[in-house]
DNA sequence: AATAAATATGACATTACGTCAATAATGTAT
DNA sequence: ATACATTATTGACGTAATGTCATATTTATT
């Protein structure tokens, strides 16, 4: 990961260093002020490089956010990209409970870069649509799974699988911006516990 | 509503008119280039007054979209305020389920000015702590529909009801955006249809 | 008619942005 | 080694938005 950028040459490499200063420095700033208050001077007073260096490497923070973001990113694409097969309502549950636990851990483990994100989410287009990805992508998993379960007749099959997806996944998501602003009621076994609960008693087959 | 500021003097209508100039400018410039990129200066010009008369009347544009947005959140107040005291499991979906399509189509009839809101919940802190109000009433209200079906044994008592109403909510939010933002998959009725069918089915008792 | 009080105004200081011509550092060719 | 080319860095500049405040205007009171 950090040697994706292969450094060929002295210049290339003076490069690197300054795009990596203004990172570091830019993800101090953003943590202490936020990413609405954070500025462009603040950036790279704290890099200790020119002003118009920032503009060399980044388009503006928003960009600078995206890419700070990235390994985050990566960890919530691995949370749904785990295989679903299950052979009963029961496995199921236990399988989907378990998944809606690591992606609400990921609030806690996650919570100062998730708050950047909360926050310039509605700022950035392409914050935003950053996020979308990752939305989609779960959502896109999850309609797989039910499909999965409609197939061998776990899952109820009067049900639209893409839209009961994205109402599941929506509240999941919504417990996570809770999680991360530090406002939940319970703890997160026990909201996991409890929305499985509603989600699998409401779409699985309940005589078998 | 209108009379609610009672008209005293010539002097205070004056202060009135020019409050309702800049409120009604504001409202089309909000809606034409959208909340971030409405500037003062665009507003001000509009209402045919000076720059600083903004700031007598509003601490900023914040401000005036709060005041824009007071009566889209007297209608959603209205719809979480429905009575409840079904009889039947059956009975209790019927009433959830029109709840639920009465807060969907209400994206609908208020897209406009909800995505006004949306743009600004991420920027404004009073914005975002309005919408916070909202959501809060319904969730409060969502929860105490619980207790009361808990309570007469139609719903699974096991569950932790405010949980289960927060998780409920969100699932209807999102949707709410999602069709605000006209990116909704379903039609409303199939929408509210499909997560109501998940949320009571996994929510109330099976066996009657 | 004179004075007081409320309202409205726009110039001003401030702050952030993104650009660009100039400068510095590094690489290449003779 | 030296001259030239390329890449990277820099900060001053033009632009645009903000919120404030002393001044002007309008309305009320004596």
């Amino acid at each position: 990961m950090t040697n994706k950028e292969e450094v060929q040459d002295k210049r290339h490499l003076r490069s690197i260093k300054t795009k990596q200063k203004l990172l570091q420095a830019a993800r101090e700033i953003f943590l202490t002020v936020g990413f609405q208050n954070a500025t462009i001077s603040q950036i790279i007073k704290k890099a200790e490089v020119g002003y118009g260096t920032a503009y060399v490497h980044f388009s503006g923070k928003e960009e600078i956010l995206i890419v700070l973001m990235d390994h985050v990113m990566e960890k919530f694409y691995q949370i749904a990209e785990v295989s679903f097969s299950p052979n009963s309502k029961e496995e199921a549950r236990d399988i989907i409970l378990s998944q809606a636990m690591d992606f609400l851990k990921m609030a806690e483990t996650e919570r100062n870069m998730l708050q950047l994100f909360e926050q310039a989410i509605g700022t950035s287009p392409s914050i935003s649509a950053k996020w979308n990805a990752i939305r989609e992508k779960f959502i896109q998993r999850i309609s797989e799974d039910i499909a999965y379960a409609q197939k061998y007749g776990l899952a109820k099959t009067e049900l639209n699988h893409k839209l009961v997806a994205r109402g599941w996944f929506y509240t999941n998501e919504m417990y996570l911006w809770e999680i991360v602003r530090n406002e939940q009621q319970g703890t997160v076994e026990e909201i996991a516990k409890t929305i499985t609960a509603v989600y699998t008693g409401g779409l699985y087959q309940t005589n078998e």
